[in-house]
DNA sequence: ATAGGTGCAAACAGTTTGCATGTAT
DNA sequence: ATACATGCAAACTGTTTGCACCTAT
């Protein structure tokens, strides 16, 4: 990760463009937008490049493949649409997780995701 | 999922053995102790099958392949030990997690996942 | 000039599926 | 007897890796 290269920057400009998790699909799609030639394999190797050297976090559901947050952003969970399998950005947190460890287990690391349908996706059903 | 033959007994017994939700692979093996011959696409079928029918609750893990545990359970969450990788179930529940969710966005289920060390390997690293 | 990065294609792991055989009903 | 279940092997999907070419430094 020690050279500039234009697939570098459009799949950073990807992150830039929004704020959600974006899945290496998700990335590969937006970064062709400037770089058309960009393969999948530099896609995930800048990824889990970028992952390692902390600059990105893995945000992982269930059967999904794992999207990537920038990192640096203040403490927060997640939420994940049924229907269009986006990942959305959460408020807040309810605290006071590690105490719901069992007695003798270290809990050093806590996930809360909500799973549901999002606005988007609720008004077009709605409208339907 | 009409018939019960022995290597169906065989899943159902590892999940009776444990309290712990288990990924396709520990099935497998706890099952060929009763069953050597069993192969793992029955055991994919079945845990299909299962969980479908609603007698089993996947559980995943980021990573990692999904778990199963046995529905009708209270409501509960999951601890997963970074060491040696199984999952664990929670006591209780923070609650109050739909108020989470941003206008707009209809929550219908959630979860809490807490990482660390698991007691038998915190006692085995500290005898090290 | 040269180490590092890219893209293609092959390799890989986990899971699913097609098909012939076996078995509970 | 027959429909369902099993086991093998092939197919599949998402991700990783080997290697020759390219490019930022």
């Amino acid at each position: 990760m020690e050279r500039s290269t234009t697939q570098r920057a459009a799949i950073r400009a990807a992150f830039a463009a929004t704020d959600r998790p974006l899945s290496p699909q998700e990335v590969l799609a937006a970064a062709r937008a400037q770089v058309p030639t960009l393969g999948p394999a530099t896609v995930y190797r800048t990824l889990n490049a970028l992952a390692a050297a902390g600059t990105l976090i893995p945000v992982t559901f269930p059967g999904e493949p794992a999207r990537y947050e920038v990192a640096g952003k203040k403490h927060h969970h997640h939420f994940f649409c049924r229907l269009c399998r986006r990942a959305f950005e959460l408020a807040g947190c309810p605290g006071r997780l590690s105490r719901l460890g069992p007695p003798g287990f270290r809990v050093d690391h806590h996930e809360v995701t909500l799973y549901g349908v999002c606005a988007d996706c609720g008004a077009a059903a709605g409208a339907e």
